[in-house]
DNA sequence: ATAAACTTTCAAAAATTCTTGGAAGTTTAT
DNA sequence: ATAAACTTCCAAGAATTTTTGAAAGTTTAT
């Protein structure tokens, strides 16, 4: 394969993975391609690139922005704006991570806190087998919390390094 | 709150969160009913509680056992089936984990593994780029799934006390 | 062999999510 | 102030996913 048939075949195979991650396959076909560009592109080559509509593309740039996974930039004497990818991998990684927690698992560990929290006293076996598992839950969310911020601020290539020390 | 008053919260608030994590909105709602109770319950029980249709409660059961986080049983003179949940919240962790691996991640796993066997060579600056990127995309997946296969074979409360203290 | 009890299937309907494209809005240059 | 270049919004339509419910299938008891 020549590396144009490469590059269209990762485009459309991430916008097909994309729909099976809970994000659009335009979103995740615009971010594939980005990514495989080595420079900024316009709206316009996007959209010319995936065949996609200026309204789509607009409203994927900007999530895509809202991620921190693409950095708006300007050349002078353009009006345009470009776009262009975060190409570091670990980077990418933090801030997907980042961001599906903040979706994901926040609102999770809020529900089961304010739950437990108000669940009143209760005797028979079903009442504490009920506030036995939202605690259990509740802790097991605050662990992965804290275990997500550790992962979070460790080193690129401290982590798998260390962790494969401390289990080998 | 009662007790009664916080199951039904937490079945509902869990079907909606359900739905931001890509499984259906019955599916969570299911899964969660059958976790706080402490006993086993039939699809009728199951369609009665939560007022879902015979044919969905029964897919979505059959779901959650190929997730490994539902038991079948039967009790002597009834042939009704019943299910129960997976109590340990590690082991529901462990199998959430290595099916979302299984649907999301070896998947993308083979596809960049294959273009990159595939991508010719290439000698300008965007080809390299292309090239470079796939390869620091598959490197990267197979560190993440080296640490899912440590963190898997984990025991349950060794994983946080070890990182802790290792990044501590 | 039949009927009752129960489970599974699946096509249609409902609900949800994604995409489009035109209109409105904004910024910049003259 | 106006026009041109560009971005954003948003309501309608398209696509996808989920749910329903009735019919078909299966198992068990007699």
């Amino acid at each position: 394969m020549n590396i144009e048939e490469i590059r269209q075949q990762f485009v459309q195979a991430w916008g097909v993975l994309g729909t099976s991650w809970g994000i659009s396959r335009s979103m995740a076909q615009v971010h594939a391609l980005l990514l495989l560009s080595k420079n900024e592109m316009s709206t316009e080559e996007i959209m010319e690139d995936l065949k996609l509509s200026r309204g789509n593309v607009n409203m994927v740039l900007r999530e895509l922005i809202s991620w921190n996974l693409l950095y708006k930039q300007t050349k002078p004497g353009d009006r345009k704006e470009y776009f262009i990818a975060e190409h570091d991998i670990w980077q990418i990684a933090v801030r997907i991570i980042t961001e599906r927690k903040k979706r994901e698992i926040m609102p999770a560990r809020q529900t089961v806190k304010v739950l437990l929290a108000n669940a009143s006293d209760a005797n028979d076996a079903e009442q504490k087998h009920i506030k036995q598992m939202l605690g259990d839950l509740n802790s097991f969310i605050e662990q992965m919390d804290t275990l997500s911020e550790l992962l979070l601020k460790a080193e690129k290539n401290a982590l798998l390094k260390n962790v494969l020390k401390l289990m080998s």
